[in-house]
DNA sequence: CATAACCTTGACGTAGAAGTAAAGCCTCGG
DNA sequence: CCGAGGCTTTACTTCTACGTCAAGGTTATG
């Protein structure tokens, strides 16, 4: 329905606009941290803008919570289960299964707000803690 | 001076009060992040609590930052030297040597800081935006 | 249609951070 | 003084997250 104005885009400038190498974008998708793009009829990857963007956020969750990639897939996939959950949205079929997805998705959610609760708040108490002894050395600087 | 009176830890109790294990603490040392710790007669080491403090701040470098246990080594030898430069603090001896190990350890300490700054502030902007996604679910559950 | 640039799968390699196993000392309570 | 449990070193293994060829197919361009 809005799909076929899309730009596809091929590994090499996925992996020139995400930062990570062609080998790195086969590996997760191996791994299912990517859904299998569609393919040119050579065999060629295409990406959408999409894949573009959930790299982006694997790599955040990779280097801002140091999360291993398996942990990152199962927050993925419950991303995903939203997603799907959003675009079919007509009360039509199973409400309840909905609601037991949707309830999964916010579980996944909250999990996930919760450890970045925490390591913000370590982290800043971290900061903190360095600020102060950035201060103490200031003090102490010999004249 | 105030050495004599420290209860001496074995490598079991260190490994159980800091939560990693007997052969992460000797890796440690093996890598330079700990000190070789003093010996009993018969080889076994000896830890002292600063040494245990010193676990749980590798520890932290390494979930909270991410950082390798080669960075980590860098911090630690800074910290060291700065624990040092403050234990002999009498201004005899050459002023300008410790002075050049004060702006090292401020150096890596800004580094630091610098670090968890950025950190912390992505680490914002993401709990910001789960909670905003939180709030769209929660808005989302029928009824 | 040739050819450079890009892509494919497959297999093997590597660095970091330990885990595990073996074979043998050390210590301490009884 | 002896046995159980703790510790020592050495060596090999594992796991994660890719890196690095190799051999060949595809696509775009002149």
């Amino acid at each position: 329905m809005s799909e076929s104005t899309e730009a596809y885009l091929q590994i090499g400038e996925v992996a020139e606009r995400t930062g990570v190498t062609q080998r790195t974008l086969r590996f997760y998708e191996e791994k299912g941290l990517l859904r299998p793009p569609s393919r040119m009829d050579g065999g060629f990857r295409l990406y959408s803008e999409d894949d573009v963007t959930r790299v982006a956020h694997i790599r955040r969750l990779q280097n801002l919570l140091g999360l291993t990639l398996a942990e990152i897939k199962e927050m993925v996939e419950a991303e995903e289960m939203l997603q799907e959950l959003k675009a079919q949205y007509r009360p039509e079929a199973d409400i309840s299964e909905k609601r037991r997805q949707l309830q999964e998705a916010i579980g996944v959610v909250t999990r996930q707000h919760g450890i970045v609760s925490q390591k913000a708040e370590q982290m800043s108490e971290m900061k903190e803690q360095m600020e102060e002894r950035l201060r103490t050395f200031e003090r102490w600087i010999p004249f």
